[in-house]
RNA sequence: GGCGGGGUAGCCAAGUGGUAAGGUCGCGGUCUGCAAAACCGCUAUUCGCGGGUUCGAUUCCCGCCCCCGCCUCCA
């Protein structure tokens, strides 16, 4: 039984979907005004974790991940590149996809944009319901607003007190026209800063609130209720409260059945910001040579509620550890293929890695018992007591494991040409055992990025750093 | 002030009412022409601090200290 912690209950629960084995599952996605950082890689890192490991245990898993491409800084940064909102979106979205797949996150079913005429259509007829049902109203401003005072259930997800919530400078002054501080816009009239950013609405020419969208695609996608719905603690309140509220008071169902809560990267102890010089997007990582493998390796391994601090440390670690992965996958490899006996009385792989992973994602606790049983298996290959069945049988184990960390070298790539010349130059030196060339040409192919080893099968060579995954 | 997360070896980190997984780093060894990788061994009498419960607590209870996050559109 897989274990979940629900945000909402602040309890490891059962976890089971309305209509098993499918589970739909919605998770918030990047705003496209910038180029995403590694603290929202690590959100979707964790979500990708939660697909692949619920499908390695069975469940067919539907995946939506909205992509919000109109909001305050979207039209601010549009209107400061004088290009259209769209034009200027269009080159984020891309970059995502792309850091998507030098991470090795798997690609969700659906990205819904909030400017898709469909979506802006549910929004629309969802605000509507809200009005007639006395949750919303248009204030004198011309916006909607979601009213909070009739909706029983608000706060529930954050476990706020409304009363006691203490204003912060994030709370525009001049947001007077609201019954309630706390009400939130739905529909933002049109005002001279959104330029040509609009749509006609029974309110007027506006644009939606930023809750409304995951509320009408979540519902439209996915239907009323929806089995598991994730972001980074931040979305909780007030993103997902309002989410709840915006959902529930048109549905009339619970809107969300699992929350799941994705701690905020820290770098170097403290919140990633531009001004304290410690902001990273992914390509400023692997312009350092760092593989997107590493980077996946780095933000995985750490438990997803826990606050995980990055550090180039913490980078260093990663890339041993996935070579330690690297030689033991290639040694195994051999051992199956060489046919040999062998004994066969060595270790035999167990579900331990899924079963850990089973409560509540303990990557930790998974990874461990992976590490263990490199050690063990290679303990046995070096008293020879693990044969070919041996070796295919982890090598099936590795598979499945693989299957969920996706942190598998991909093949390795072809020599250039003129390493390829220094390599062969230094096979000939070590015939003629001429050790003094033998090791300048290491220095040489070292210090061109390369690695060297020999074994009893001859030189390998390998670059370590600075590759594509 | 409210709501959360966390304090376990140099660093990262799991975990249990019965006496501390794993990764990384460092040191010694096997192997190697030398290395590298791999393997073996060593590295926390101790789990923020102080009480309590218990035969026994890092794990349960109480109090305290410290760090981080959220508190109205940041994953």
């Amino acid at each position: 039984m897989i274990r979940l912690f629900n945000t909402y209950s602040r309890q490891l629960e059962d976890f089971a979907p309305l209509d098993p084995p499918n589970v739909s599952m919605y998770t918030c996605g990047p705003t496209v005004y910038s180029q995403a950082h590694i603290g929202n890689f690590r959100a979707y890192i964790f979500e990708d974790l939660l697909q692949r490991h619920l499908e390695a245990r069975g469940f067919k898993i539907h995946r939506v991940m909205n992509i919000t491409d109109v909001d305050d800084k979207t039209i601010r940064g549009a209107r400061e590149a004088k290009v259209s909102l769209n034009n200027f979106t269009e080159p984020f979205k891309r970059g995502f996809f792309e850091d998507l797949e030098t991470l090795r996150i798997k690609r969700a079913d659906e990205y819904p944009g909030a400017t898709e005429p469909r979506y802006l259509t549910r929004m629309i007829e969802m605000i509507s319901e809200l009005i007639k049902r006395d949750l919303a109203y248009q204030a004198d401003d011309k916006s909607v607003y979601f009213r909070i005072n009739k909706f029983p259930g608000y706060g529930k997800l954050a476990h706020l007190n409304l009363e006691e919530l203490r204003p912060t400078g994030r709370v525009r002054s001049d947001e007077y026209e609201k019954e309630n501080i706390g009400d939130f816009a739905l529909w933002k009239a049109w005002d001279e800063a959104d330029g040509d950013v609009g749509w006609d609405s029974p309110w007027g020419r506006g644009r939606p609130g930023w809750h409304i969208e995951c509320s009408a695609m979540a519902t439209t996608l996915l239907g009323d209720q929806i089995d598991i719905h994730c972001g980074g603690v931040d979305n909780i309140f007030p993103h997902h409260e309002a989410e709840i509220a915006q959902s529930e008071g048109v549905t009339g169902k619970k809107f969300v059945r699992y929350w799941l809560h994705c701690a905020h990267l820290l770098v170097d102890n403290q919140k990633m910001s531009k001004s304290l010089g410690n902001f990273y997007t992914l390509r400023d990582v692997t312009a350092k040579g760092y593989s997107g493998r590493e980077v996946r390796y780095a933000l995985l391994r750490v438990h997803y509620r826990a606050q995980l601090n990055f550090t180039f440390e913490g980078m260093e670690e990663s890339r041993q550890a996935l070579t330690r992965i690297d030689e033991w996958l290639q040694r195994l490899r051999q051992t199956s293929a060489s046919g040999a006996p062998g004994k066969g009385v060595g270790p035999v792989p167990t579900n331990d890695f899924q079963s850990t992973l089973d409560d509540d994602l303990n990557i930790s606790g998974a990874l461990g018992i992976l590490f263990e049983s490199i050690r063990e298996t290679n303990r046995a290959m070096d008293a020879n007591e693990l044969d070919t069945y041996g070796a295919k049988a982890w090598l099936q184990w590795w598979e499945e494991v693989n299957q969920v960390l996706a942190l598998e070298a991909t093949q390795t790539m072809a020599l250039p040409p003129e390493i390829e010349t220094l390599a062969e130059a230094r096979g000939i030196a070590r015939l003629a055992n001429d050790w003094q060339k033998s090791d300048e040409l290491r220095r040489e192919l070292n210090a061109r990025g390369w690695e060297v080893r020999d074994t009893k099968d001859g030189q390998k060579i390998t670059r370590r750093a600075g590759i594509k995954p």
